[in-house]
DNA sequence: GAGGTCAGGTTGTCATGACAACTGGTTTCT
DNA sequence: AGAAACCAGTTGTCATGACAACCTGACCTC
């Protein structure tokens, strides 16, 4: 008896209100980044780690199942599970600029350039699924990161959530994070991702020189319900700013 | 007897291949693309689905699992399944141009200039985990879609795969595509796309003016066995490229 | 020695059963 | 009338069991 510890130890707390299998997973992807799981080799089998952690195999699935889907192990019918070789991966995820720069330590302020209510473009009304001219919250925010402005942000949301997003708390927070407080959950969202010249006023702000290439996205987020919340439209220096994603092909897992 | 049937249908073939809950998931898009399932509406609940269908409820849950992890239905625990409201989706997938294209029903074109094997370059060995100066296999395209260009594209891949990629394939069929049918499986790919200036020869190439806003994207794809297979460095005339795609909060499921 | 064959190990699929947790509306109590 | 408690309906989690499909390496045959 006493099943023999593994590398993807510390153990499941069954009492949790967090899924076996979510806690399982989490447990892994540390192991993996820290190298306790090394790049390239096998995981155990499916059973084996069942039998191990006390859990059923369909709950270890699952968990791998997770982390396969994020690109972290690749599995392969008939061979085993196998830890992907270590490659910085910064998904697109659905959540504030904020709060990626507060993670990776840098020191991000907002100026507040515009606050204000006023009748719905027709893209925006379009986008919040609201009659044209209903009137939406609307603002502008200048994003720095150490001094240096990385990112226009023009936002618009329903007027229904003015309580949630105040003038004074938008100078601290970033928008997401606001709405989650509000307990509204974003789930979806839909971007494109472009580039255009910047125009005079966007290189004054942002510190290029007029015409100087900018990356543009736009965005409609949705909640849990699926109703739009919030349309943006930000523009980055292209020099300071890029993204990155991984993307996974559908493996039918 | 007769279970009734529900706008879900299209009979599942269990003699096929392709896994039941993939079937299924598949007869719930379509329904959902073509309007049989309407925007918002809600889903049967799994257990009456399962018995309409004559599978079990496992399988009607990853069906609906792999919708929602797409972005087209919503669950909400305690409540049911609903369709998201309808949106155009074209989200960032492992796919090739080319593909992508000819599924438009644009007319795509290819200009093969340049086809070489040399030196790797340091970005690409670190890219193809290769010591640098190893040989690799270089070409280069032009993109045309209804004689417009719209891409120019470097690529390397490793000398290995110079049997699976000739010159004269490249000019008629995409990379991936060629890749595929040599028996290699993408699965992952990590890509970063920003912006910047065009050069005179990438604005001659893609008739643009010198200095007119460029998209631009690298990507480094792996295989089934996580094992690089190409490295391209992309750019695209900002006006007449984007990228689209879908983020969907990793909800636990 | 080269090739085919087979066995063992692994992930993939599917079914059944049970209970927990959450939501919204109804009913009951104050 | 308002608030609290309850209840029915739904998705979420987990276990067990069984078989299929697939890959690798060893063995056998030619």
């Amino acid at each position: 008896m006493g099943a023999r510890r593994g590398p993807t130890d510390t153990v499941l707390d069954r009492a949790s209100p967090v899924p076996l299998y979510y806690q399982l997973a989490q447990n892994m992807e540390t192991a993996i980044r820290q190298g306790r799981l090394s790049s390239g080799s096998h995981l155990d089998n499916e059973i084996e780690l069942a039998r191990q952690l006390g859990v059923s195999r369909p709950t270890v699935r699952r968990a791998i199942g997770l982390l396969a889907n994020r690109g972290l192990v690749i599995r392969r019918h008939g061979i085993g599970t196998l830890v992907v070789p270590v490659r910085v991966r910064r998904p697109v995820r659905l959540s504030s600029l904020y709060d990626d720069l507060k993670e990776s330590g840098q020191a991000p302020t907002t100026r507040l350039l515009a606050f204000e209510t006023v009748p719905a473009p027709a893209e925006v009304a379009s986008a919040l699924q609201v009659t044209r001219g209903t009137r939406a919250l609307h603002f502008e925010r200048l994003r720095l990161a150490t001094a240096q402005p990385i990112a226009l942000m023009v936002n618009f949301v329903p007027v229904a959530l003015e309580e949630l997003v105040s003038e004074e708390a938008l100078k601290t927070t970033g928008l997401y994070r606001l709405l989650r407080q509000g307990g509204i959950h974003l789930r979806l969202a839909s971007q494109t991702i472009g580039a255009r010249s910047a125009r005079p006023r966007e290189g004054r702000l942002l510190r290029v020189p007029t015409g100087a290439p900018l990356l543009t996205m736009q965005r409609i987020s949705y909640d849990d319900a699926g109703q739009p919340v919030e349309y943006g439209s930000h523009v980055y220096p292209a020099e300071r700013y890029s993204f990155e994603m991984s993307v996974v092909a559908d493996s039918r897992t």
